[in-house]
DNA sequence: AGTGTCGATGACAGCGCTGTCATAACGAGG
DNA sequence: CCTCGTTATGACAGCGCTGTCATCGACACT
């Protein structure tokens, strides 16, 4: 740390530019931010100079002279599971064009933690924020609910947002999986899943899928959960379990696509074979799924577009409308061939 | 939380708190930060206040004060790629503890479109800049030198970095699959990989591979390639595609074990079973590859670690030492069981 | 010619915070 | 009793940019 820093590694200011083009700050900024009305010439000018000096605005300059930065929060519990980075996908891809910046943080499904990680992302002042789920501790409620910024709960459409809501009703999807396998002349249904606390969505499909089939006059005949998140390795373990404990399921619904293909693979490794021997459902459409030997029966869910839509929604209007929100994404039942 | 709505709508300043508990704001502000001498009753009024008030500081008014901001830019070809997810979890463990938040841009393995994001990114004033791989275009590689931030590239150590190099030496771990296999026994290769524009790391494995395969006298037997990313239904396709076409290996090496788990499917589907009729070899050692009935035979890569130890290296100190640093997390190669 | 309008540009005052220096209080040491 | 060095606090001037007026021709009307 000497104090001799300053011979060639100063970037260019606004002020650089604007002496080099011969017009004041202000209208190198209307310039650089397409802002305003400039003389052609005036224009070409400027950029020229922009152009020779290699200026580079200074964004946290910008975002704190307008009160707004173009930084968009993005509250997810995990990078690692493919699911959310389709959404990260989608969310970039839809923030791209108007100029705005996700800023990621992860919570890893703790709620004490998401609580730290949006305090943590407010005070960048973003223009917006996307969390994933619904379940926040009061005081990220209240964070969320007191400023002035858009806010996108995704994933789901079970519950009331506080401002918008972007995703697919998973209790229905999971009432249309009972609907589709009874449909298909299965009776005895077994349930294979991961931890709830974690993953409050697979909760609401499980919650679909058990009341429907009472309704039908059915039950479970089997059922397993493990404790911890959702893995391939998991899913054929519990699958392994579950058939050891003697029950005797002519179909098992799995928790999602991970938990599926492990418990394909435990077929293949007990000798079993898909369908004949024992049905298998999944859930999310993975494109693993679709690459099994025998493809997988699945609910296909759009994860990029509920990024992106959830991300246009915000980028649309600064200002939180007075009605709530809510985007449904859908999804597809997929037949597949496994069930 | 008490009484939070206090000072409804507006946000609470450095202002408001330093009047709230009667000092100046600058006190306040080294209350915040930790930072200077304060008298014990000093701070204790002062975080009575921060509480009372629900002060959240403007980070941007503070990095532009102080010149330098916590951000640390992120420049990844893809977040959907588990590979880089599990090294952005790393970046993010490391980077929490500082308080410094990633900002992540997405290149989409495009050379120009890198050089937009981190022209985007250095508008952010970012104190350190993490990329995946080296090949950056001539003005990027312009603007990461002239700025007087921390660069780090990762995932690679075969080519000499800007600043800091994190990752493992895909052509030794090339050679080293080579030798493992010719040790083996094996002696009939084949090789199915994908797209080695968008992936060079594929490129410098492959020519470990065949260099030293070469200097036993060997030569693949058989080669298929995709054009576009890895994905489990390409390596399906390819290995059936290769298989078709005559070629008699006793091994195949994958790009990756995306394309590797599709090769193992490939030969359930075919009726053939790996190792004993063909041997398969993947690289990356995803949790996949270990679920499958066989486990996989691959090359495990600690990416996490490569993120967290990048993100270290980068807040260590904010001033580029004058030496380069060449990080190896290293690898470990999996024997399996379908080699 | 007088007025109004619009297009183009600039002066100025912050945005909310922090670096730097100054100041005050108070023992310790000579 | 007078420095001197600490520790604790404050005043002040920006960081680099943009919002908000104000200004000033040029032109179109009446």
């Amino acid at each position: 740390m000497s104090g001799e820093g300053r011979e060639q590694g100063n970037r260019a200011l606004l002020a650089d530019v604007a002496r080099l083009s011969g017009v004041s700050e202000i209208t190198v900024s209307r310039v650089v931010r397409n802002k305003g009305p400039i003389a052609p010439a005036t224009r070409e000018r400027v950029l020229r100079a922009v152009a020779e000096t290699g200026y580079v605005p200074n964004r946290l300059a910008g975002a704190l002279a307008s009160s707004g930065s173009a930084l968009v929060g993005v509250v997810l519990p995990s990078v690692s599971n493919i699911v959310f980075a389709d959404v990260l996908r989608g969310i970039h891809a839809a923030l791209a064009p108007s100029g705005h910046q996700p800023v990621v943080g992860v919570t890893d499904y703790d709620r004490d933690e998401e609580e730290r990680v949006v305090r943590s992302l407010l005070a960048w002042q973003p223009a917006a924020m996307i969390l994933a789920g619904f379940e926040h501790t009061a005081a990220t409620r209240a964070m969320l609910t007191a400023g002035r910024l858009r806010v996108a709960e995704i994933m789901d459409i079970d519950t009331a947002p506080i401002d918008v809501a972007v995703g697919l009703s998973h209790r229905r999807a999971g009432r249309d999986i009972a609907r589709h396998l009874i449909g298909r002349g299965y009776r005895r249904f077994a349930y294979v899943g991961h931890d709830w606390d974690r993953d409050h969505r697979a909760r609401l499909r499980y919650d679909g899928l058990v009341g429907t089939l009472a309704e039908g006059g059915l039950a479970l005949v089997g059922e397993r959960r493990i404790e911890g998140p959702s893995s391939t390795l998991a899913g054929r373990e519990m699958l392994a379990a579950l058939m050891a404990s003697g029950a005797r399921p002519d179909v098992v619904v799995f928790s999602n696509d991970d938990m599926a293909v492990g418990g394909y693979f435990h077929c293949l490794a007990a000798g079993l074979t898909p369908r004949r021997d024992i049905a298998l459902f999944g859930f999310n459409g993975l494109d693993i799924a679709a690459a099994l030997p025998l493809r997988l029966s699945t609910v296909r869910t759009n994860r990029m577009l509920i990024g992106e839509r959830a991300a246009a929604a915000l980028v649309a209007s600064a200002e939180r409308p007075d009605a709530r929100e809510i985007i449904d994404t859908g999804y597809v039942l997929e037949a597949g061939e496994t069930a």
